[in-house]
DNA sequence: CAGTATCCTGCTTGATACTG
DNA sequence: CAGTATCAAGCAGGATACTG
């Protein structure tokens, strides 16, 4: 608890992004496993989720506060200090969480193996799948 | 196995639509359901999911084709036929899934009070929750 | 610090019409 | 039947500037 937020804790690259199965909008899946070790203020947040704008973040947070997943506290302090937790019902969903993680570690090969073999014939266009589905949290 | 979907397999206001957690696009999860019980002709499918268009029926079949999810197979019979179904990898993803529907049934009113306690200040513009995250699929 | 207000872009979804 | 082509619309996400 309360050590501060690895900022690469999310890859940009690995997992998050490429899973079936997503929480909430791009950003909610982050968040929840941001606040899994107590709260956090809003500025500390906005570091591991490398390049969120103020208003998205506080969108998500909004529509996960709307959905009691989040509860949000504001301190009185000489400087402003607000306060972002998981409530129990957001912390019950750190379950399901794991085991969609454990389902995309267990794959993941298998993801990639099937991605890779249904592009390649397209050289100049390449890589990026305009792919619809399959945003990832976690 | 080989039973004729229920058309009402898709609540449309229930669960579907709500829950915190997805599964790839907005159909992908609908449509993992629809195969678990075997293979399915592609007008098949569209009964169950009310109202998908063709194209985007198909996008969302090639995205989970792409992922190595589901597999198409096309019949030369005298009339044309198609059919998808589970590779084993997209069958993988049946458990997690389950978990997460369980999930979902247990907190179900506490998404909903939850919900219900953050709008009703408001009158006249109601209900609806401009929401972003919070679609579901199951 | 913690947002809000505006404006802008692209993706995702959909309706409609046409084809092998 | 099983799609593809085209066009249109809505919304999520983001950049930038401003406020209590």
């Amino acid at each position: 608890m309360r050590k501060p937020l690895d900022p690469d804790m999310f890859d940009p690259v690995c997992p998050s992004g490429l899973t079936p199965i997503r929480v909430g909008d791009k950003w909610a899946g982050m968040i929840i496993r941001c606040l899994e070790d107590g709260p956090r203020r809003f500025s500390e947040l906005r570091v591991p989720l490398r390049g969120v704008s103020a208003k998205v973040l506080t969108q998500s947070l909004r529509s996960l506060e709307r959905d009691g997943l989040v509860s949000r506290t504001a301190h009185a302090d000489p400087v402003q200090r607000v306060e972002y937790g998981l409530t129990p019902l957001g912390r019950s969903l750190l379950g399901p969480m794991d085991a969609l993680c454990a389902w995309t570690e267990e794959h993941w090969d298998e993801l990639l193996d099937a991605r890779e073999a249904s592009s390649p014939p397209v050289v100049h266009g390449g890589a990026g799948a305009t792919g619809s589905g399959v945003t990832g949290a976690g």
